[in-house]
Parts: structure tokens; C-alpha cells; sequence
RNA sequence: UGGUCCAUGGUGUAACUGGCAACACGUCUGGUUUUGGUCCAGAAGAGUCUAGGUUCGAGCCCUAGUGGACCAACCA
């Protein structure tokens, strides 16, 4: 859907779409999400997901999932599980579950037809003398001298290579095609590589894998796939992919291109995620800094966030950098909608109410939600000592009048409960300070405030007789330049060395004993947090999702 | 350097068949608020990479240039 509120604006897929509804050349619409099983799904296949399911779903077509494992040396049924999680969770359901595994028998037979009709041919080059006769592609490439070979002795190797009987590297089968095409998919590409590994689906069945380009088209086209949807660096095989269609004389699937996610401060080389795992920089794919769906799940980030920011990006030919001031405001949009509202303070300053009675525990109504009248209320004990946030009271405000908070003399309300007043401080030896001493007024309780005053402050709080402790994860991101792109082995030396801090032992109020893995909270003034999957009943441990924007932090930054 | 693709406020996208460059994020200002959040109102910010051309009229079409991306795995 469009952020557009009144017009509709098409995306270029969309609009190529519904011309060629319209025009007859396609009647249904039929995508495919095809990830590789060897590793977890991350924020940019989130793009690719929500392009593909989303497509199929508003133009009432359907999309599968297809797994493109015609390379088993990484691939594994971990994998394979983690992403159908992952998409599940994002809310998609595939129309088949497919691996391009399946079609390893009917691909082979079409590579027979290819070899027949003499556009194929089984190499014994080698690799290196393969790639050297193909050239740059600023200069033609030269002929294999096995390029002009017999049908039938193309048949009887290849037959062989099907059956065993050679060894890994000796042979390949490849497309006749066009050696001097300054296009580089074009000069004879490899159509099968004979590879003994075992395969996580086929096992041994198969000594001979096909590779990509005479893969992930077939399939495309078995599948009556209308409109097979992939990034910009596939354009180039494009017209490979129309080629091995048009002289196989199968169903016409046909590839559009558009630009990849690129988000700032981000990396999604699985390549370098795997690095991040088994070197342990981070306690897993699933660690709350990762960029993976399962990181971000575990992070707070809700399926309806990620899908609004996909559609927020929008969809183009043109590579570009997505701010992750995006992806935030996604997320706090949703979630100001659906976190309930709670106390907790990270860093706690004891407060006295000199004038509260000792034993006296006052009942406070507090609002679950401003914006949802229907999240209802809930109570919070006010008694003589309390904790609020060290940060929000100053011994000597740098700028006074613009200083809302607590001071000495100054007055502030605490949320839900009364206004009070600070009339003086303890210090302990090394200066800090260790107590705060207030008085209330009793005119003022929230709801029944008879007192006529206004003050400028609202602070958090909770009672330090009934505070749960937890344990808060503050993430922030993980790496600390915006563009990783260019940075190849070097990323680790950008890892940000603050990307997690650990509250040990923040004070919450005590509704949060109930809480369970996976609520979700806004700690009023601190941000989103969701109760950690690792979360047990003696220890509360909660992840930050996000910080809530703060406009006094960022003018006295 | 051969080929292909791309170029619109700070960022990401729009602009149907040439007709007043729009939306979102971000930024700033003011208002409401028992969250310095939310919400509401408003503002600033591009004349569409450059130079030509076609046209009554060009972000859009044409030519050249400049800048960026991608392609030379038996990876996908």
C-alpha cells in the first residue's frame, strides 16, 4: 500500500503489473521468494519478502517458497528452518514450499535437450583455464577447443558425469552461447559442476549440481512463476535467463530487477553476519544488534514495523542508503500504539518524603496507555521512600530555566502521584549524591489536585519497598560508520565498543513481576523494552528496543 | 578501459500520455499534554548532475559529458 493518503502511487513493479494485467500479457500474478538455505534471513531479504508476498497478495495471486539449494557445501536444515520461522513471523504464508532440489531430475533432462540440440557441450578444461579463455570484458574470450564436440560424445560424459564416473573439477557442461559477448554470462557459462558432497535433501543422489543460471530460471518456469522479482545485480544475467526459456521452449517466466535494501550503520553480507557468529562478537544470529529477523525479533522490533518501513522505502532502480532514522520511526510509530506504559529507573536516587508517614502506602491510578483508552489502568503503591532517575535531578542546572526537572528548592511532579518539593540533599564521601529529601503537598494527588499549581517537570518513579529489580540490555547499534559497503575485511574494526550496556539492577514497579518474554513496554521518558526470550521468574530481563526521541537530550548534546 | 543500469530537498521515494516538482522520514517553530513521548498546527529546505537540442512548454524526449553501481566463482 502507498503512505499517499489520497492518491495512489504505483511502484514501477506495480505499475508494470497491472499494464500487462490489463494488456493481456500476463493473468495472474505468481512470484517466488527463492532464498539460499546458508543462513538466516536479515532485514535486506525482509525487502525481497515483503516485494514478493506483498505483490501476490494485492494483486490476488500467489507466491511460493523456494529454496535454492543447488550448492549443498553451506547450506543445512537449520537454515531452512530459520527462515520459514522468520517469514512466518513476519506474517506471510507461502503458497508451496519448493527446493529447486526437486527439480534436479527434470533439469537434467532438459540439459540432454540442450546437448542435443547442440547448445551445450561438456568441458575439460580447467577452471583457471576457463576464466583465462573467457577474457575481460573489454576483449572477446576465445573458444573452448571442446566446443565443437560430437552430440553423442557430449551425451555419453555427461552421462557419466551423471553417474559418477569422473572426478570433481575435471568436467563441466556449458551453455554454447556467445565466447565475444561483452556480456560475461554470455561466454559459454557453466550449466553443471560435478560436486561429491552430500546433499541435505538428495543426499548422494546426484554427483552433479547445476548452477544458478540453469537453476533458478527452470524453476522460475516449472512454477508458472509470471513475475520472478530480483536485485539489480541479477541484470546482467537477464539475458541468460531468457535464453536457456527460449531454446528449452518452456513456460516464459520473466525477471525484473529492482535496488536492494541498503540501511546505514548496517551489515547484511551473510558472509560477514556468519564471522560476527563464530567469532564470537555477538551470542548468535539471533543477538538483539544483529540485523537479522530473528535479531530484530528478539530486539523488540514488531512484523508490522518492519513491513510499514519496507513499504517507507519504497521500491526503484537505483542503489541507495536508507537512514535508520526510518526503520526507528517504524518502530516507535507501532509500538506507541501498542506498548502499555510502565516505570522502571536504570540508575536509582533514593528520595525521602520527610513528610510522609512512615508506614503509609497511597494507591495510584496509573494510565496504561494515553492513546488507547481500552489498555485500561493500573495501581502503583506511593510510599515515604522512592527512586527516581539520578539524570533528573541537578545540584546546579547548567541552564536553569530550561531545566524542568528536580534541584534544590525545586518543585516537580512525580507522575500519578503529588507534587513535590526538594528541600534538601545528603552527600556521601565522595561527593555524590546519596539521598534526596522532598516534601509533598497533600493538595496535590494526580486526579484530585485541589493545589492550582503548575509545574513544568514530570518524573518517573517507583517505591523502593516494592520495586522489582531487573536487568535492562541497552542496545545501540553495532557498528559505527553509516556506509559499510565499501569496507570489506576492515569491518570489525568499526564494531561499536558501546553497542550493549547492562543495567544490572534497575528498580521497576511492581506490576512488571508479572510480566512475561515477549511483552512489550514503553519505560515512560526511557524508551520501548521488551521482556527478554531468556527472562525467568527470579530474574527479569528486559532488551531496549529503541530509545524514545528526546528533544532536551538532543539540544544539550 | 567493453557492456549494462542509475542520477529529483539532508535521507528514501512520487510526479499518469511533456503542463504550477509532491509524500514520508529528518530538521526547526508554536500549541495541547501529569512522559522534554504522543498528538495538533506551521516553517525552512530541491527548481530535478552538467552542457546543448527538440517543443508554445522538458524532471520526463534526443545528443554529449560528468558522477555512481554492477559484471571477468565450477557462489547465489
Amino acid at each position: 500500500m502507498s503512505d499517499n493518503e489520497g492518491k495512489e502511487s504505483l511502484n514501477f513493479i506495480e505499475q508494470k503489473i497491472e499494464k500487462e494485467l490489463a494488456e493481456g500479457v500476463n493473468d495472474f500474478v505468481q512470484t517466488r521468494f527463492p532464498p539460499h538455505p546458508n543462513g538466516y534471513l536479515h532485514i535486506g531479504h525482509a525487502k525481497a519478502i515483503v516485494i514478493n508476498f506483498g505483490l501476490a497478495e494485492k494483486y490476488d495471486g500467489r507466491c511460493n517458497l523456494r529454496f535454492d539449494d543447488t550448492n549443498p557445501e553451506r547450506e543445512s536444515q537449520e537454515y531452512i528452518d530459520a527462515i520459514k520461522r522468520d517469514i512466518k513471523w513476519l506474517g506471510y504464508e507461502w503458497d508451496k514450499e519448493l527446493y529447486a532440489s526437486d527439480y534436479f531430475q527434470q533439469l537434467y533432462e532438459w540439459a540432454i535437450k540442450l546437448i542435443k540440440k547442440g547448445k551445450a557441450y561438456v568441458d575439460d578444461l580447467s577452471a583457471e583455464q576457463i576464466n583465462a579463455d573467457r577474457k575481460t570484458p573489454s576483449e572477446p574470450g576465445i573458444n573452448s577447443p571442446n566446443r565443437g564436440r560430437p552430440i553423442e560424445e557430449n551425451l555419453r560424459l555427461f552421462e557419466g558425469m551423471r553417474s559418477g564416473e569422473y572426478e570433481e573439477g575435471s568436467l563441466v557442461l556449458r551453455a554454447k552461447v556467445d565466447m565475444s559477448s561483452p556480456n560475461m554470462h554470455m561466454r559459454d557459462p557453466i550449466m553443471y559442476r560435478i560436486k561429491k558432497i552430500t546433499h541435505h535433501r538428495t543426499g548422494t543422489d546426484w554427483p552433479i549440481y547445476p548452477n544458478y543460471d540453469f537453476a533458478h530460471g527452470q524453476s522460475d518456469s516449472v512454477e508458472h512463476v509470471t513475475y520472478s522479482l530480483c536485485s539489480l545485480e541479477f541484470k546482467d544475467h537477464r539475458p541468460l535467463y531468457d535464453w536457456f526459456i527460449e531454446e528449452l521452449e518452456i513456460f516464459p517466466s520473466k525477471q525484473t530487477e529492482f535496488a536492494r535494501l541498503n540501511l546505514g550503520y548496517t551489515i547484511v553480507s551473510k558472509r560477514k553476519l556468519l564471522q560476527l557468529v563464530e567469532e564470537g562478537h555477538v551470542t548468535g544470529w539471533d543477538d538483539p544488534r544483529m540485523p537479522t529477523l530473528s535479531g530484530f525479533r528478539r530486539r523488540g522490533y514488531t512484523p508490522d514495523a518492519i513491513r510499514n518501513f519496507v513499504h517507507k522505502v519504497g521500491v526503484a532502480t537505483r542503489n541507495s542508503l536508507t537512514d535508520v532514522a526510518l526503520l526507528e520511526h517504524s518502530i516507535r510509530e507501532d509500538l506507541n500504539a501498542k506498548a502499555n506504559r510502565v516505570f522502571g529507573i536504570q540508575d536509582p536516587l533514593k528520595v525521602v518524603i520527610t513528610n510522609w508517614p512512615e508506614d503509609k502506602v497511597e494507591m495510584m491510578q496509573a494510565v496504561n496507555n494515553p492513546g488507547d483508552e481500552s489498555a485500561g489502568t493500573r495501581e502503583m503503591p506511593f510510599t515515604r521512600e522512592l527512586y527516581i532517575e539520578r539524570g533528573d535531578f541537578l545540584e546546579n542546572p547548567p541552564s536553569p530555566k530550561k531545566w524542568y526537572r528536580l534541584g534544590p528548592d525545586r518543585e516537580v511532579r512525580l507522575k500519578f502521584g503529588y507534587i513535590i518539593r526538594c528541600v534538601g540533599f545528603e552527600k556521601d564521601d565522595d561527593g555524590n549524591i546519596a539521598e534526596l529529601h522532598c516534601e509533598y503537598d497533600p493538595q496535590t494527588r494526580s486526579g484530585q489536585d485541589t493545589s492550582g499549581k503548575k509545574v513544568k517537570g514530570t518524573l518517573g518513579w517507583v517505591s523502593a519497598n516494592n520495586a522489582v529489580k531487573g536487568e535492562l540490555r541497552l542496545y545501540d547499534r553495532l557498528f559505527v560508520t553509516e556506509n559499510l559497503n565499501d569496507i570489506e575485511d576492515d569491518f570489525l574494526n568499526h564494531v561499536n565498543p558501546d553497542s550493549l550496556t547492562i543495567v544490572e539492577n534497575a528498580m521497576l514497579e511492581p506490576s512488571l513481576a508479572n510480566a512475561k518474554p515477549g511483552d512489550q513496554f514503553q519505560f515512560e521518558r526511557q524508551g520501548y523494552f521488551i521482556v527478554d526470550q531468556d527472562s525467568t521468574g527470579n530474574k527479569l530481563v528486559m532488551n531496549r528496543t529503541v530509545t524514545l526521541r528526546d528533544t532536551w537530550a538532543k539540544q544539550n548534546k
